[in-house]
DNA sequence: AATTCCGGAGAACAGTTGTTAACTGCATGG
DNA sequence: CCATGCAGTTAACAACTGTTCTCCGGAATT
């Protein structure tokens, strides 16, 4: 039961999400540590003291683009994992699936890849729970499988962080290709969905 | 033939040094593209003016400690991949391998983890064109192995990349331990020993 | 022994940064 | 309708940045 916000909120919300806005766009061609508060102030057209009243850093902004970027992304995840079709359908689907997404929301791909192992550690941290939270959600969407009767949760993490570090990858190259000609991009997701049914040939021979 | 460097020479060649063991230091808590040449300079002792003997610019000192990072790394890759011994045996020595070169010099692995998709463009280039290079070297040193008669060099390379790929994952999660309990740090290791292993089992069964 | 070369120092430049304080105007709750 | 709250503004602060130019002292060359 969301109350209707006050148009008082409604103004704040508005500027608030355009400095994460005006952030994602200075972020593509740096990292986050070296953003400056005002550099983001200026891009929005409000006085650089403005930011304080949503921001106490852009460490701070930064985790709140965690946020966006990753957190919208979970019911995503446990679709695809727990889709029907066999092992190579449901592959090259993922694999369509994180190039659209990479379409869809460069910047946030392009943010979550350079920020995991950036300079600014609430960030980084931010990041890698967020991406533990996934492990975990494909380890208990893999779980419902038959397929996957008799594998101990350990081995079910494994395999999910396997996954995850995956997705990332491929997310990765095809952020790189995304300028480049559309054979490239091609060659991106077939190197992805090959890397990825060597996966599933492993985890179908992993127990005995 | 290497000539007996001038003291001069050699002098110049000591700050240089000084400067990238300085930077590499500043950058533990940042990234390259929020490291000042001023503050480099100033961590070493000398004039801010003195950088530009040396580099052009601190993305021009990044692609230097590229190469120092990486460049020293091709003959160890080479004598793990095409060392004796069945498969489990190579891939705890691989996964040792990785945990004391990460122990011995974590700066440098961190350092390539965070500029790998970093916001210094020069730097991420120099960084991606060294791991096509070992790729490369991997899949020429798997080549002569008899187990892989029949593969095509597509996928030898398609698997070398996820060996490098999974590599620096693993060197990741070393250096996130490294000030870690010493359980944890096997956690780590075992994680990282039994994706291997999946990766391993996959292709054994990749032909047919 | 005289001259050239060159790594580094010093000072100055315009421009930038984060943060503080005191303010203004308007939506809000009583 | 009036008093309070609060998003956003303005001005100023010391500190910092990259870059240029001029200079120095000692090694290298002849």
């Amino acid at each position: 039961m969301s109350h209707t916000l006050g148009i008082r909120q409604a103004q704040k919300q508005k500027t608030r999400q355009a400095l994460l806005d005006a952030a994602l766009g200075l972020l593509e061609e740096q990292s986050l540590s070296s953003l400056g508060l005002r550099e983001v102030t200026r891009a929005v057209g409000v006085a650089p003291t403005a930011f304080y009243r949503h921001f106490r850093s852009t460490a701070d902004l930064g985790v709140a683009l965690v946020e966006e970027a990753l957190g919208s992304l979970h019911p995503m995840i446990e679709d695809t994992v727990s889709t029907a079709g066999d092992s190579d359908e449901r592959i090259v689907r993922a694999v369509e699936l994180i190039a659209r997404h990479v379409g869809t929301h460069p910047a946030h791909v392009r943010f979550i890849a350079r920020e995991r192992h950036g300079g600014v550690q609430p960030v980084r941290d931010a990041i890698r729970e967020q991406l533990a939270r996934f492990a975990e959600e494909v380890g208990h969407a893999l779980a419902e499988h038959p397929e996957y009767a008799g594998w101990s949760e350990d081995d079910l993490l494994m395999l999910a962080g396997l996954y995850v570090d995956h997705m990332l990858m491929a997310a990765s190259a095809f952020l790189e290709a995304l300028d480049g000609s559309g054979a490239e991009r091609e060659r991106v997701a077939r190197v992805a969905s090959r890397q990825m049914r060597l996966i599933s040939i492993g985890r179908r021979h992993w127990l005995g």
